[in-house]
DNA sequence: ATGAAAGCGCTAACAG
DNA sequence: CTGTTAGCGCTTTCAT
């Protein structure tokens, strides 16, 4: 900055004032600057200005399944780019389920001087967060909202989504629908078939006939359960609602060996609209969409109104959509 | 750091000793400084430290398609967890495939100090590095090597995956294999054919039909590459190798629609042994491991070595592996 | 509108 | 072995 001020002719404040867009610069003089700096190459040095205490721009992103849920990126590309157009980096860390991974992860991103966290877990399940977080401001995404009161939150609307799915299976004349839940102690699970449940409540008694199977949200969990169901062969729905795109896939793959086809002697409806899968399977997933891109971003948009505003905003539940694709059929007049 | 002296009774350069873990401060002292940091709850403040110019102590991982494949995450977690166990932190960024992207996040990152840069594209395309990485220590990762000549790197070893595809199915006694490859252009696809065709090279003359066919990389591709072959209907293998994991279900679905089973009518050989998918799909796919994860903490080690020792080390190529399931068969003697 | 000066928290010579 | 001292590059009053 000296370098500069000396060949604009001008002291060093002055450069920091023309850099940081000071209005109280003649504009012949913050020309004359950045033509300086300009040939000078000069770059302002991050770690000074941290020192001196300037917001750092930076925040620091928190998750615990990168590596092994295909679409939790989507959450952190969103969170990015939302950043980016503001001029915050995002630092993205893994910590897996530790918590002692945790408590150094947080104390590193402390000592980097991140302005906020984001605490993204891809599944709702208790999260672990330091009391080193203290008072910086925080917003969590996506997980089990007990014990979290204090912080603003963003929800992948389970609830709504278990509406969709019933709305969506009712409206094509399903009254025969066999759920292919994940665990049953899993919060997702729990809020889609408390969504479903709703819609199906406003009917009148036993006009549909619902079934809950609980298990893992693999492919082959989805294959094996179908292979089961038929086996039984005691009971057989028009369509089935599956936990997740992956469920369904391994539901069409059963399917496929057993000789029935989708959607025309069984209808499958998927969820997560998972990219590379749902829209590449065949017959093409029709399934209800988590939007992972857009929590990032509300996520960081929370965060940044909290960060420069200081103000806090309220919780934010996204809208899952439904994809309409090949797996779901209309076999009647919708039901109720 | 002067509290902690005063609560101590040193000076404040003696604190910074003490953190600093100099052999010269004498026992007792240390330790008395040791507590008042513990009571004070003092932590070292990183910018200050970079700003005198000590070692960052962090990294910039540039990528460019963290969201949309779905292991990409591996080589970010193996990355991240080598830098760990030094000390080091991962900034991430996904810059896409901008180049104006590319420059401004490299740009913020040497803003932050960055004492090292990971270059990893998740497919070997070319690259585009700005001229800003200048000359802070960087290693690439699964790249396109041309023009990279300058730099360290990590390599997938796709000419090895080749030759280990066309042994493993050649082992297993097939003369009739088609290779359902990547786009014809991809670097990737043109490796592993000349791994596969090495093989063969060695081979008399027409002892093996190989036939290859270039396409996308996606569940939808293998699967309608498959229908056609059945519909042209001149020409049938014994084997498939896929692409990818991706193709290979593809190609089974395709099979069990057309009531084909497999391993038993055919067999097929995937690569990368995709997580969530490889071996959940029914059968569960032989297939050939892309060593993600290994790749990550393999350029963070070359990183770290050229950053702490500046010795540059060579570039490395990983070993793919195969990964036995349930998709190939034995059908007869060895070939050749 | 611009400059002078102080100091953010730390490290590293150097002196003692 | 410990303390003194001088900046690292910047922002921010306060004068001018």
């Amino acid at each position: 900055m000296h370098d500069v001020g000396r060949m604009a002719g001008v002291s060093q404040s002055t450069v920091s004032l023309v850099v940081n867009n000071s209005p109280s610069v003649a504009f012949e003089t913050r020309d004359r600057v950045n033509q300086a700096i300009q040939t000078l190459g000069f770059r302002a040095n991050r770690s000074a200005q941290n020192l001196r205490g300037s917001p750092s721009r930076t925040i620091g992103f928190v998750t615990n399944q990168m590596a092994t849920t295909p679409f939790a990126g989507q959450t952190i590309l969103g969170a990015q780019q939302a950043a980016w157009k503001q001029g915050y980096v995002l630092l993205v860390v893994d910590v897996g389920f530790s918590a002692e991974l945790t408590d150094s992860a947080v104390d590193i991103l402390i000592d980097q001087d991140v302005s906020g966290f984001i605490y993204a877990s891809m599944t709702p399940t208790k999260v672990y967060i330091p009391a080193a977080i203290g008072g910086v401001p925080s917003v969590i995404v996506n997980s089990d909202p007990a014990g979290l009161e204090r912080f603003r939150k963003v929800e992948a609307g389970n609830f709504d989504g278990g509406v969709l799915a019933a709305r969506t299976l009712l409206g094509a004349g399903h009254r025969r629908i066999l759920y292919l839940a994940g665990e049953d102690f899993n919060l997702v699970t729990i809020d889609r078939e408390r969504g479903f449940r709703t819609v199906l409540s406003s009917l009148p008694e036993g006009s549909v006939d619902f079934q809950v199977s609980y298990g893992l949200w693999e492919i082959s969990s989805g294959y094996s359960r179908t292979r089961a169901l038929a086996e039984a062969g005691n009971w057989w729905p028009t369509a089935i609602f599956a936990a997740n795109d992956r469920v369904a896939v391994g539901v069409i793959q059963a399917l496929a060996e057993m000789g029935r086809a989708v959607p025309d002697d069984i209808s499958v409806l998927g969820y997560d609209d998972q990219p590379a899968l749902a829209k590449e399977v065949r017959p093409a997933l029709t399934t209800i969409s988590l939007p992972h891109f857009e929590m990032g971003q509300l996520a960081v948009e929370l965060l940044l109104e909290q960060i420069v505003s200081g103000r806090k905003t309220g919780s934010v539940i996204t809208h899952p959509q439904l994809i309409m694709r090949d797996s779901l059929r209309t076999i009647g007049p919708a039901v109720g």
